[in-house]
DNA sequence: AATGAATGAGTGTTCATTCAT
DNA sequence: AATGAATGAACACTCATTCAT
């Protein structure tokens, strides 16, 4: 049912974007009634952060696979291919739900994701003295959101290619950070 | 008139955020009444669209005058250099800014902008053979406004650190761009 | 409910006229909500057609009647004694309806009452050969319409006599078109 | 000036149609501002009012050299074929006319009117003694009015046909009336 | 647990009217 | 007299949320 729901959240955003997504069409699109939708999701707010958490879910397991088997640069590289094509696969979707977001209040998952990047950052430069790992976990997260959201409009594109110019771009970033880094 | 009306609506912006931004409110923060503000901007959307543009022609005039005196890579860099100056100068404001527009018709405004940046590109690799300009252009303006809107969410940010970090994220994505360009 | 807001809508028109028929004072006069009035009717422009539809229903259902067992001239003339009786039930309700209807979208009830009409009026001259059957239509319509309003904003004013009137005036007008018509 | 407006009034009126017809494009299509227009018109009730009154006027001043020349029902019958010719000039402003008029406070005019009416058609009928003269002269105008704005709806209807169409109903009403009164 | 009708505060927008210049 | 910027009450309509069944 929750999970109904938040198929019909999906659906209602791709198909009527943040003007046509409200309460009333999710749950029509459910096939459930309001009632119900507030049964299992405090408010509008938390049916959306919900949302978000599902979308994000797929990476936060794909990552946690990756840790396993990968450290240093690799790892990090391994996170922004797989964030490409995760939010490749309902690119609309992703695009949404950020943009929706600034009108949410803060959650604890987004800042979740984020602790989770610092430490996939840290890791990737093992004995590096790293400052303000929470601040280059946040931009790097920006850059990543925003490229692949901005390449995520356009048809066609290979999430091969974009993680490329991800890449570049986080290690652009990276290699001055770290430079700078006493 | 138009300028006080434009200064509430992004003092209403800042302080009480998107929920809190509508046009009785801007009226009332403009010590002015709503049927003025439709005086002078037809829709909601138009108030936003020319908040957005005013905020964004200070950039744009700034980036005029570099035009005059530097080509190449430095013109790139300077873009940047002046993008996280301006943007910083009220980091809420340009965030909101951006959280809006997803929500608005598009604008002559917004694109003639991204085409100025394809300029700026172009210009920056002249000699170079380069394809799919647009792409890289709206890859590039992405990563600046997601870097730099992030950052400006800290306090205490410096802009001449945050465009040094900005330069390496653009010039790490465009080493691959062109590299990968025939 | 549906019910309780075309009554409201019907009384708020007799007491306040077309000047005090807003959305808000029909859903306070039928003790309900302007959220449930919304519901039940997509905008204004249909709860006033809704309106129309309902006061002319009478009219049409007891047409139905008349036309299984009169023919020819007599049905005519049964037409208008029941225009007549039926209109000046709420006079000033019939009124203020044609009154605010060239303010509405086109409806495809008030087109079917004139089709009614001309099939009626087709009907009552069978044998005789007419042109423009449309146009008298309209014309005998709008006769019909005006002398009955009008007349309705006087007291005491007798259905039967005012049909008398009524059959008068359409006969008048049929015996030049009629005679017209090649 | 006065006359400038009332022109302006017109025109929009028919540009516009009742939705578009607001006493700030009537000084815009005026040339003036809106301040004059309310330099000369109390309201816009007035305004309208004003106009009623101007387009009835031509027939008030024809109406007055028929009296002149012609008694009895040859003086009906040119009032009759006055209206039509007259108001099938501007088909459109006369219809919206009196479209507006149920949302005006009750005027001078249209009762000054009427009792032009009663005046012509109490001389038609010199010698037969009659009953409730303003009813009946209220009944005729609202069957004229009402014939010959419908008739205006249509393209390329000759006023003299018209007008026989309407000498007919007119008649019709009139033999019932006389017929019954005592 | 599920329903969905009902709620009503809130929002964008219009327009007749005023009044300082 | 003329202007037209300014006013603000009023209105149509939306949608997150509740609660009786």
């Amino acid at each position: 049912m929750v999970s109904d729901i938040l198929d019909a959240a999906a659906l209602v955003l791709e198909e009527r974007g943040l003007a046509g997504y409200n309460t009333n069409a999710v749950a029509d699109r459910a096939g459930v009634s309001v009632g119900s939708l507030y049964q299992y999701f405090a408010n509008k707010a938390a049916l959306t952060h919900a949302l978000m958490e599902r979308e994000d879910m797929v990476i936060e397991r794909k990552l946690a696979k990756l840790e396993e088997d990968l450290v240093g640069l690799p790892l990090l590289t391994g996170l922004l291919h797989l964030s490409a094509s995760c939010r490749l696969q309902r690119p609309a979707l992703a695009r949404l739900l950020a943009a929706e977001s600034p009108r949410l209040p803060p959650s604890r998952h987004a800042s979740r994701l984020t602790a989770r990047l610092e430490s996939v950052f840290q890791r990737s430069f093992e004995g590096t003295p790293l400052q303000n790992l929470p601040d280059a976990a946040a931009d790097i997260f920006s850059i990543m959101i925003g490229l692949i959201d901005s390449a995520g409009q356009r048809d066609g594109v290979e999430p091969a290619d974009l993680a490329q110019r991800l890449v570049g771009s986080v290690f652009g970033y990276v290699d001055v950070y770290v430079s700078r880094t006493p």
